[in-house]
DNA sequence: ATTTAATGTGAGAAAACCTAACATGTTATT
DNA sequence: AATAACATGTTAGGTTTTCTCACATTAAAT
């Protein structure tokens, strides 16, 4: 787990936001998640609380479904492209980055994106809005 | 308004997170309302919902409190630095926290994830987890 | 000793979310 | 065409979270 992913996988919103953001239905994320394509964490009182990655997910899950694709199929792919981010992830792949590699790979961070209008989010495309 | 103003500015956390990320209590958090240093965004059914810019905004409150500011002198010294925050380069931004400390922190972060500190977090930090 | 400022606490109401069950609309299969 | 399987809608009853409002408490200033 690099350092972005403490962030990104942070639970902060609840299912009425995610409903908004991901344009997806209550019944529709409970039904992924029955599905194990996502695992939202739990508040003390049972309350979902889903993380950017688990947005993220999500978005890629409506893209997978609109291109015909089922729950069994979509778990594969996302099995996979899981293990492809994890090994593609600049942290995680070299820990033992030394100091400066580190700092210069922060700074690159810390730049600031263009604004991207909210209606048009697609799958990653929330990466983008929260680093 | 900048283009990272539709992020910052997405109502996206329920008071409950916010409590958490900003370490404040719902009736710190609701105080500072009354007195006008936040205005969150309300759902339709009236419960708050906070910004990234509400929490580090929550961040810097908290910061002049404990510098024995009181919410009038607050109020202005927040009016000042929105103003300041809107004119200035926003990468060129002097930090709060200089380079080099939050390196170390990201690095602590990734040795035991999701045990981030929240008492380490400071105003303005939270811009540089979410963008 | 008061007053003021910031925060704690509790009550009662409403919103948001939970699970579970049944219903509906599609698509695939027989 | 009838049936089955899949994804989603809908409703019901219950729990958690948040709301406002009022009163209490603590610490600092007068």
């Amino acid at each position: 787990m690099g350092g972005s992913e403490i962030r990104r996988t942070m639970p902060l919103f609840p299912i009425g936001i995610v409903m908004q953001l991901a344009d997806l239905s209550a019944r529709q994320i409970r039904y992924y998640e029955e599905h194990e394509l996502i695992s939202p964490a739990r508040t003390e009182g049972n309350r979902r609380l889903f993380s950017l990655n688990d947005i993220d997910r999500l978005l890629e899950i409506k893209d997978l479904l609109e291109q015909g694709i089922n729950m069994a199929g979509i778990k594969k792919i996302l099995a996979v492209s899981q293990k492809e981010s994890v090994e593609r992830d600049p942290v995680a792949k070299k820990p033992e980055m030394t100091d400066d590699e580190l700092r210069t790979l922060l700074k690159k961070e810390m730049l600031s994106p263009g604004k991207i209008s909210r209606s048009s989010l697609r799958a990653g495309d929330l990466s983008r809005f929260f680093r």
